[in-house]
RNA sequence: GGGCGCAUAGCUCAGUUGGUUUAGAGUACCUGCCUUACAAGCAGGGGGUCGGAGGUUCGAAUCCUCCUGCGCCCA
């Protein structure tokens, strides 16, 4: 078999994973095996693969893949979400600009077939691109939240708790996106800092009758942001402490410009350092401005459009129909003009925009559906404060908590048309918003029947109701995805028993309150147990000047070119070797080409080793020796290694595993076992090692399917012929044995010699290749160590010596060293530099003797030997030892060192 | 303003309930190698008083307090 001296992931990663799919490996159907469950957190079906996504869905299938080799019944659920507001916004763009359509020409029905189709057409491209990624879903189960169950579902959910009487209709101060004209939930609205300006405006006091510039002296000064929402004002409050102010209150100035009269009012919320001390009150457009209303019988008035635009309230004809930002500008003209601005200030505020459209949120007063939370709380909080859920990593749970002690109700209705409509009906006798009649239904017929009883009028037709226009928002449909995918609303009985709880859901903690808390409750609510056991946490993929990576700032690597230039498998090596769970990763290219030079290591072991021709005996009695000494030390090495990769797989530490494995192939497997085997140029293998070492072989790729699973069921393929259905991801995996704990230490010596001979090679520029004799001080600990059969033919294997003796006493020509606590003398035929060596061994025993009074000071200590657990003083006795050794031999040789 | 978290090698990060021969990896750097698997590689090396100051303990990178500097969430 001709191997190329490179791999190539192209060509093995489409064949693969197709053949993984023919032969139908990801799909899931419920036996009598234990289940392990994940459902994917779902993608926005109009999404393309970006890192988070790549992150997030590797350690999905590493978790899957795991679980399958462990034997037990894997099950991943895909699937993409509506996203109503994003998708919205593309299929209005789209029929603008494809279609020449303009939403308001069409119907909502119209308009969802539009959107349909377009779902169909461009829709769930991510959903292929996981599948470069290897992502083993149980594809024959893909969901979609707005597909005809999950849409009924969201009904019945919706009717369920309006008859449990936890979700309500109700005028709210709400975040208002002019862009997307639709209301958001404060999760949706992002604050950052922004520079803006501080506009100081004077009004007037109202008594004066004239408004001629010299008389402005009379008035207060209010400090605002926002000078277009003056119009909107109904007093100027400030702090009933304030003695600036004393005289104003109860007084009455007038609005610039339109010189409308209000109040100067006092309210203990006005801070006084803050501005002028004086708080103009717009209760329509601010949430606290609102409240001071509320406490002061204020009226309200709104004076903006649903799209941003100051309507004709706002009493200013010039400004009527211009946009908010506009009229902002052109207010610090004719507020100059008017002499009316006193001054303008720099000012950084925190500015609340949309996570959708990342328009500027006004807040407005606005009738919507809110879900009440203080009963869905209790148990989610619990679950998690309890450890019912556990947090990976745990201190997630300190966010959780302060979020859900100080949880609000729910806005959950959206000003759109692609979503679950509401089912809710009103009579249409009644004015819009006005509403006294709800009747919430799963249908139009079950509306009316309600409708009838209730107004005690049987004449009532489905033509003398209204349903509610608006639909819910989306995290409102998603928080039911793990029961839904199961269709456990349904068919409570069915397969959801088998698959519920899941096992662990895999997600950024970044939608830790829009997505995870609010499932949490979903699954109490719903099913009366949690929806899943565990939630692993990854952080956000960051650049290398730690911003958070996104599509706008333009900062994150195409993950398809990314792929195709280190391949699936690099890709995720390099993921994965930094993303410690909860924490975020400062993505480097660089960690993929380390995956991708991993992969074509593994790739140049599976070369060198079918490059081998096998005979049945070792070409001689040192090799036999040798090579059997191999093969239980890598044995023993491995059960070591499996041991805490178990540990690290039950506690989610996915990337210590991935290091684990990754020095264990790297370093013992590939450095030093196939270095041992490694038979001379055109040389045989024993059978016997030829045959282990393909088994082992065979097992670290099964270790390492979960992370790189296409290099490993390729070279799985590679070793040796494997029957039909033998295909490395449906192999058990490996499980540790019994291991020789001595072995593995004298093997440790017996590389540790080998690298310090290398070493004393290097220091006096010896040949690598050119064979020399080594001594060694004859010792009972020594004779020990040499007693493990091959261990001398290992060194002299590695260290490529000429000859191994014991000795008493220095050789010629010699360089001494030690190793361990045994001393070696290694000839060189080269003069040795004493006046150097004189003084590394001088160092080297300054640096033993510190260690020995840090060891013996600790072993003086009554109270150690007293509280210590044996074992730590055992070992501390051990190193005084081990250390008093050391310094006695190198005392010796300095003793012995010419001057 | 309230809360949470972080600070370990030039860089990116591990370090599990305090005890692994007086701190590890990758990367970058230095030296020597195109050694018949791999230069996407091999062999070797230097580099950290674990942010600072106290404290608890026989023992602290690890626990506690304060300080400094950063990050995040909420208002």
């Amino acid at each position: 078999m001709e191997l190329a001296a490179r791999y190539t992931h192209a060509e093995v990663e489409t064949r693969w994973y197709e053949h993984w799919e023919r032969e139908g490996y990801f799909r899931s159907v419920p036996d009598e095996r234990e289940p392990f469950t994940i459902v994917i957190p779902p993608p926005n079906v109009t999404g393309v693969l970006h890192m988070g996504h790549m992150l997030n869905n590797t350690i999905q299938d590493i978790l899957i893949r795991k679980a399958r080799l462990d034997g037990k019944n894997a099950c991943w659920v895909p699937g993409t979400d509506h996203a109503s507001i994003a998708t919205e916004a593309k299929v209005v763009r789209w029929l603008r600009e494809e279609k020449k359509l303009r939403k308001s020409d069409l119907t909502r029905e119209q308009f969802l077939e539009y959107a349909y189709l377009w779902k169909e057409k461009y829709g769930g491209i991510i959903l292929q691109q996981l599948r470069r990624l290897g992502a083993s879903c149980d594809w024959s189960r893909t969901t979609f939240t707005m597909d005809k169950g999950y849409y009924e579902d969201c009904i019945r959910v919706f009717v369920d708790l309006y008859r449990k009487g936890k979700l309500y209709r109700g005028l709210r101060m709400v975040n208002w996106d002019p862009e997307a004209k639709t209301v958001l939930s404060n999760e949706e609205v992002i604050y950052q800092a922004e520079t803006s300006q501080l506009y100081y405006i004077k009004y007037p006091l109202a008594d004066e009758q004239t408004q001629s510039s010299e008389m402005l002296n009379d008035g207060i000064v209010i400090a605002t942001q926002r000078p277009e929402t003056i119009f909107a004002d109904v007093a100027v409050a400030v702090n009933p402490k304030d003695p600036r102010y004393q005289s104003f209150i109860g007084k009455q100035v007038r609005i610039p410009l339109i010189g409308r009269a209000i109040p100067v009012i006092a309210d203990d919320y006005v801070d006084k350092e803050f501005g002028t001390g004086a708080l103009k009150i717009t209760p329509a457009h601010d949430p606290n401005d609102y409240e001071i209303g509320q406490r002061h019988g204020l009226p309200m008035l709104d004076i903006l459009t649903d799209d941003g635009k100051l309507n004709e309230r706002c009493a200013y004809p010039p400004l009527v129909g211009v946009d908010r930002f506009e009229a902002r500008k052109r207010m610090k003209h004719l507020l100059e003009e008017g002499g009316y601005l006193v001054k303008l200030e720099e000012y950084t505020t925190n500015i609340g925009r949309s996570e959708r459209t990342n328009a500027v949120v006004e807040p407005r007063l606005s009738l919507q559906w809110f879900v009440r939370m203080s009963e869905l709380r209790e148990p989610a909080l619990k679950a998690v404060l309890d450890g019912v859920i556990r947090f990976y990593p745990e201190n997630f749970q300190n966010l959780y908590r302060t979020w859900m002690e100080n949880l609000r109700d729910w806005c959950i209705s959206r000003q759109l048309w692609w979503g679950q409509r509401i089912p809710a009906w009103y009579l249409r006798s009644e004015p819009l918003h006005e509403e006294k009649h709800i009747f919430v239904a799963m249908t139009a017929e079950e509306a009316l029947e309600q409708a009838r009883q209730v107004t005690g009028n049987p004449a009532l037709s489905l033509n003398d109701l209204r349903q509610d226009e608006d639909v819910l928002d989306t995290w409102a449909s998603s928080w039911l995805w793990p029961i839904s995918v199961f269709d456990g609303f349904r068919n409570p009985e069915g397969e959801i028993r088998y698959y519920y709880p899941t096992s662990v859901l895999v997600t950024g903690w970044d939608i830790i309150f829009f997505w995870v808390a609010r499932m949490i409750m979903a699954g109490y609510e719903f099913r009366g147990e949690k929806p899943f056991h565990a939630v692993y946490f990854t952080g956000m993929v960051r650049d290398k000047l730690r911003r958070k990576m996104s599509k706008s700032l333009g900062n994150s690597p195409d993950a398809l070119q990314l792929l195709d230039e280190y391949g699936a498998d690099g890709v995720r090596y390099g993921l994965m070797s930094s993303a410690s769970a909860g924490n975020d990763i400062l993505f480097d290219e660089k960690l993929c080409e380390n995956g991708r030079n991993f992969c074509n290591k593994l790739w140049n072991a599976l070369r060198l080793v079918k490059g081998w021709s096998v005979v049945e005996n070792p070409e001689d009695e040192d090799a036999g020796r040798r090579n059997k000494l191999a093969v239980s030390w890598i044995r023993s090495k491995f059960s070591q290694i499996l041991q805490a990769l178990e540990e690290d797989f039950a506690s989610f530490r996915l990337s210590e595993a991935l290091l684990t494995l990754y020095s264990f192939i790297w370093d013992d497997f590939c450095s030093w076992y196939l270095e041992i085997i490694k038979p001379g140029f055109e040389k045989p293998l024993d059978r016997a090692t030829y045959e282990a070492t393909l088994d082992l072989f065979g097992e670290l790729m099964i270790a390492l399917h979960p992370f790189m699973p296409f290099i490993t069921e390729e070279i799985w393929h590679r070793l040796r012929e494997r029957a039909p259905g033998e295909d490395c991801i449906v192999q058990r995996f490996p499980r540790a044995a019994a291991f020789d704990a001595v072995l593995l230490e004298q093997v440790e010596s017996a590389k540790a010699l080998v690298t310090r001979i290398r070493e004393v090679r290097n220091e006096y520029q010896m040949k690598p290749r050119e064979p020399l004799p080594l001594w060694i001080e004859d010792s009972p600990s020594a004779r020990a160590l040499f007693s493990r059969e091959g261990l001398k033919e290992l060194v002299s294997k590695l260290a490529v010596l000429a000859r191994v003796e014991f000795c008493t006493g220095e050789p010629a020509n010699a360089k001494s060293f030690l190793s361990g606590t045994e001393k070696y003398y290694l000839e060189i035929y080269k003069e040795v530099d004493y006046q150097a060596e004189r003084l590394r061994v001088q160092r080297e025993l300054e640096y033993q003797r510190g260690f020995l009074r840090s060891v013996e000071a600790k072993l003086a200590n009554e109270r150690f030997i007293q509280s210590a657990p044996a074992a730590v003083v055992e070992n501390e006795r051990k190193k005084r030892a081990d250390a008093l050794a050391r310094i006695q031999l190198l005392e010796e040789t300095l003793a012995k060192l010419p001057s």
